[in-house]
DNA sequence: CTTATAAGG
DNA sequence: CCTTTTAAG
């Protein structure tokens, strides 16, 4: 059995003081993919990531993105766009930064590569490769741009042009990666925030929510053809087919979290195979009082 | 009697939370200078100033700097370097940004006119002009930069030629304001944070600061040559000839301000007239708990 | 509403 | 160590 949890921890040093230790140390997660981290190698601190090895790819934009996977067994390998890697084993005060293996890039993911947005690693626990990934939450497009809409100043689009062409390279490097693994013998997990829902049974307030980013029709569209051709499932609605949620985002804003207006952006998508072998879903708001981020963990036991 | 206080807050929204309205209710006096108030007028809290006549130059550099003289009773004039400036009576909502009255700017001075450094006003209740100043940090010269001194990078000595610019015009400034207060029949009080302390008796740690920032000989020799004139009297010193402090300023690093190891770079100047009717000085450190700011409030009854 | 940064202090 | 802005979420 293993259990794999996502989360965006939204800065990982207030996700500490919030009792991210303790949350680890309770959830008896084999493998626990963050995304947002938010910190430089200094800023890490020592005992972050407890008893397990941290791969963490910051990226180069300080105090932005950052994506890691924390596992029991150290990883048999590890794999960024180009990027270097810091690893750092269970206990180890020093983290040391290495070149990490880089598959083929696809056309146009190059101008991404060190954002600190993708990361993935062969497990030593069992034939799989579990990716951390978080894709950009982007913008409206310029013709939903008006004012009283927005509070920020209309960027013509271009927050939302660089989404969509951000999804469109990442699409041919998640092809890649599905046939990468599958040369290795090896399924496929991808984990993270998607920052798109894919369906009305994702977001709480579909109807208000349908001009909102992460919830416009190209974007919808978009995860839809990933999941469509079912070479990658997603897990948690597979397990769990009609129910409204569960949600792994709600805004900071107002009553959102505890009124459950959220959304459904954090996903596990896996290979066929290994989607077959989930048994158990949730999204895990139990965390003592407090919220850890404004995601909460998406955590999936698979029986493998 | 009149009471005079001077305090540079930091931020008043921050200063709010610690308990400045109550501190404000408690002191009980007529006049208080501010410095340092750090908002623009729709962030200024609507009951910021209780029951006092609000004057406030917040300068034109988004959440810098500002200056403000809170009075009892509504102030017979208002001057600054030619900004406009806000004005808010006790108990209402509402702040008007008039046009104030603008002295004959000295040689050099108008580059700094718009920084929200500098107001003054001539108050109802005696023949009296009270200014709040707020003089730049400043920085290095060049020559003490070396690595190891600082942890920000070197900046050629920048910050601090333009502040030792900006001493040099408001120097003339000051002469100006001195004339044009006595031609009106009136006392001046020019009060605020110089950011320059005058002796060893002003900095707790005066040997190892002879090369800090606010303790060089070029700051101490300007402070030194507005003071021996005799044309304006340093209040508090004259009340306590001796005494090594009272410190006004504290590092937040550390355990600076439980062990009082502050600087005194927050002044009342006055004219000699004046000077000699201040029967009892202070800095108010006795505010519940916290510390209002990192400076505390310069206090002082004026036999008028 | 919350997290970062950077500059200023 | 603290407060602000700004950008981003």
């Amino acid at each position: 059995m293993l259990r794999i949890a996502t989360v965006n921890i939204n800065g990982i040093r207030a996700t500490l003081r919030r009792g991210f230790g303790e949350w680890m140390a309770g959830r008896d997660a084999d493998v626990v993919t963050l995304q947002e981290v938010r910190c430089t190698l200094a800023d890490l601190p020592e005992d972050a990531f407890g008893g397990y090895h941290a791969v963490y790819e910051p990226g180069t934009i300080a105090g932005r993105n950052g994506v890691a996977v924390l596992a029991r067994r150290p990883p048999a390998a590890v794999r960024t766009w180009g990027a270097e890697v810091l690893l750092r084993g269970p206990g180890e005060r020093h983290t040391s930064t290495v070149p990490a293996q880089t598959p083929t890039l696809a056309r146009g993911i190059s101008r991404y590569a060190a954002e600190g947005r993708y990361v993935e690693v062969d497990l030593a626990d069992a034939p799989l490769t579990v990716a951390s990934l978080y894709l950009p939450k982007g913008g409206l497009p310029a013709h939903l741009q008006r004012p009283g809409r927005m509070r920020e100043a209309p960027d013509g689009g271009a927050k939302y042009q660089r989404k969509m062409h951000f999804l469109d390279a990442f699409a041919r490097q998640l092809r890649r990666a599905r046939r990468e693994a599958r040369a290795r013998g090896r399924d496929l997990l991808l984990t993270g925030d998607l920052n798109v829902a894919h369906t009305q049974l994702d977001v709480a307030a579909w109807r208000r929510s349908q001009q909102a980013e992460g919830f416009l029709p190209e974007e919808r569209a978009w995860l839809d053809d990933q999941l469509s051709a079912r070479t990658l499932v997603d897990v948690v609605r597979r397990l769990h087919p009609d129910t409204a949620g569960p949600y792994s985002w709600w805004s900071w804003l107002g009553q959102s979290y505890a009124l459950d207006v959220g959304w459904r952006i954090d996903y596990h998508l896996a290979t066929p195979g290994l989607a077959r072998c989930a048994v158990r879903a949730e999204v895990d708001r139990a965390h003592a009082g407090t919220r850890l981020s404004d995601h909460a963990p998406v955590v999936v036991d698979y029986d493998v």
